[in-house]
DNA sequence: GTCTATATTAAGATAGAC
DNA sequence: GTCTATCTTAATATAGAC
């Protein structure tokens, strides 16, 4: 295969370490005991070494936390209430990294946006293609389109902000009051 | 002097290059050289090395940013104007580190909080002080208490997911939407 | 209290056998 | 394509002179 399984394993593994411990603290040789992949496979499949794997798992991250929006935003028909459930589902997933919903990159964001630009970009446009997401529910509701489009950032952002902070306080509260708080921030 | 001057420059100039750069990325060395103090005398004032200087540079910002949210919140009698003074200050300063006001502890927490127990509550106490200033501008002007500690909390949340947003996308926009909708969100 | 020299470990990266 | 051995650099930390 061209794009073999070994170098998606890494990747995979790559991206989970990423979320949970950010970039720095990630090393190379954790993420080749982790994968089970050798280090020479690591510098076959990504030639640019560190920079590259961070890059493509970012890549890879947004396109996951995109599907599973996506399939939780079309779910119901409401968007007070499927917006609802993206929360829920974060609250649900606290303190189990895989499968996490809608902010897995912050803080690799963070980390990286003042000392890559590559990178910085990667993270920016994970963060807008879920902005988006949000808008589009929004316009099929009947929002007009600006505020839509407002209101799809502000949601990315609130959602970020609570997920870092229930993280950080081991408490799911921040994340519980934002749930109760959708329908007072949904208004045309 | 029993705290020595050198101790706060030390403490001052870490406190600065873990807000950019995070925990991870800023290294005893980068903090010698940028404070002027030698290594010598970082284990001399912070026997217990690294996460020492972290936690309590963690702790110095948390209370350099109190005091600035407490004079921004009391200069409007106003709490949606103040409120709306905190976020403009955060788009002013945004891409210059010193002097923040708000958020500069986010990138820290999530890199530390699955790492160090001591680290993960020092910040978590930091945003819980400013969660509370908000709270306690909201009760001075009539909100009841458990709904002002809601909102509190949420608004904290969000200026943090906001800064973040702006920051990665080197754009003002989101906290600038953020602004805006402060009336929305201040409800009783 | 201050400073230098050094120990120790681990990081990212490469070379080259297979 | 896979794996090992190794290079180089930089990290945290310590010892000990002054």
């Amino acid at each position: 295969m061209g794009s073999s399984s070994s170098r998606l394993n890494i990747l995979e593994t790559a991206s989970k370490l990423f979320q949970v411990q950010g970039y720095h603290a990630t090393g190379l040789n954790q993420i080749i005991k982790e994968s089970g992949s050798p280090k020479g496979s690591i510098y076959y499949h990504f030639p640019e070494g560190k920079e590259q794997i961070a890059l493509e798992a970012v890549e890879y991250t947004g396109k996951i936390v995109r599907e599973q929006l996506n399939k939780t935003l079309t779910a119901s028909a409401d968007p007070v209430e499927s917006l609802q459930s993206v929360v829920q589902h974060l609250v649900d997933h606290l303190g189990h990294p895989e499968d996490v919903e809608g902010v897995p990159i912050g803080l690799i964001a963070l980390e990286t946006c003042s000392m890559s630009e590559k990178l910085r970009k990667a993270c920016s446009e994970a963060f807008t293609s879920w902005q988006r997401l949000f808008a589009d529910k929004l316009i099929e509701n009947g929002f007009k389109q600006d505020r839509a489009r407002e209101l799809g950032i502000l949601l990315q952002c609130t959602l970020e902000g609570a997920l870092t902070v229930s993280v950080t306080q081991d408490n799911s509260e921040p994340l519980r009051i934002l749930k109760e708080q959708i329908p007072l921030i949904i208004k045309p």
